[in-house]
DNA sequence: CGTGTTATTGACTTCATTCAAATTAGGTGG
DNA sequence: CCACCTAATTTGAATGAAGTCAATAACACG
């Protein structure tokens, strides 16, 4: 266990996202991707795809999404650079995923869960990270979509996401408030009137071009991320 | 969409619940662990306990959950016979545990990232299969959280609960509307509108002891599924 | 510069919550 | 077996937070 905590302390940061570039050198077979270049909004896979591949993030910003038969979307999580996504147990993949804007990704061929279970290298162990650190995030957001006010979905999005990026004082928005809507379980009226609000309250200000937010008062929405 | 959910069900059958007992002949030396019997809301582990060990449930319900400052608490699932639960990435539990009612679980010495991906047993493989499910069951329940209405909710979970569990025609609830309340992000009274609601519409009867719920319309509500 | 898209703001509505009360279930001791 | 008691659930009425509909306003781009 112990060894698991020297690992598990600071998982993210000691996987540096080239790390797959190098796995040309490394013992096991780790599938080396292929690299994709996508243009806004150009889907990666939609639900029900075969899981054939899955992804990495090398720069821009994708979004996972499923949707409900009248249109109803929710975005369970926005990948970055360095994330994976499309990890699946069954052979379909269970949303869809998009560019948010221009985007790279490798592909990596999928893996089967006995690969996982018995590959010893780095590469299983970073893709069972991966899934660890998706599960954790979508546990933190359901408490998030369950219980929390719109102006506190708000703040929690936007301290997330500075935490993320690596610019300090500031957050850069890749997506539209629409995705940030959906993603947070409100509409792109109350996500405005929520950032609004934060801004009369002195938490944030919102320049112009309204896709960069500039956090004023983080004490203040870490309060409101309870 | 139904295919979606239906293989979701499937996949974990593969792996029979009783499959740990065996690993006493397993080549693998899989942590057999210890049986804990556990009273009414008897808590299991707490959100920031250290992760020394995960659990399989045996009998009986468990509950998962996160709170924030002032109280508001969400469940993100319930565990039955057969699921696990308490496998983390990090050295601390994220979220706390507790009997719903009586029940037993076994648990098991925790495993280091590396055990995980270099074991080669069905222990391993079993493990990694558990996190996808709670991961597969997360994205699902942010799209009910975030996306459908009250009805809706309630719909989603009898229907689920009704697959998880074997019976067919009825679900018994082995939790309060509390407990079902802050697992679908809402208020006890809502819940039991909802209910109310359902039985009305003929699509669900509620008899005297308000824990059973014969399913009478399952068509109707696949279709508040969407 | 227009033009189409994205975001903000306002007025009104609605669904779920809150507060409060009534009802029912289930356990305990007589 | 019954009366009582406590906790759980249901129901009702009023409120409120977020949604809907509709109208600007501000960009981004050609």
């Amino acid at each position: 266990m112990h060894a698991a905590v020297a690992s598990a302390g600071a998982p993210p940061k000691t996987l540096p996202f080239g790390d797959l570039q190098r796995d040309r050198s490394a013992p096991d077979a780790a599938p080396l991707g292929s690299v994709r270049v996508l243009a806004k909004d150009e889907e990666i896979f939609a639900e029900g795809d075969r899981t054939a591949f899955f992804y990495k993030v090398i720069s821009g910003a994708v979004r996972t999404s499923k949707l409900l038969s009248d249109g109803r979307r929710q975005i369970d999580a926005f990948h970055l650079a360095g994330d994976m996504l499309g990890i699946e147990a069954g052979d379909e993949h269970r949303f869809s995923a998009e560019a948010v804007g221009p985007a790279k990704v490798v592909s990596y061929r999928r893996w089967s869960p006995e690969t996982l279970a018995s590959g010893n290298g780095t590469f299983a162990r970073e893709v069972v990270q991966a899934m660890m650190r998706s599960l954790e995030r979508a546990q933190n957001h359901m408490l998030l979509l369950g219980r929390k006010s719109a102006v506190e979905k708000v703040a929690t999005f936007l301290l997330d996401l500075a935490e993320r990026s690596f610019a300090d004082g500031h957050v850069d928005l890749p997506m539209s408030r629409s995705d940030i809507a959906d993603h947070l379980g409100l509409t792109i009226e109350t996500v405005s009137r929520s950032l609004t609000q934060l801004e009369r309250d002195r938490v944030i200000e919102v320049p112009a071009h309204r896709r960069t937010i500039v956090l004023r008062d983080r004490a203040a929405l870490r309060r409101l991320n309870s």
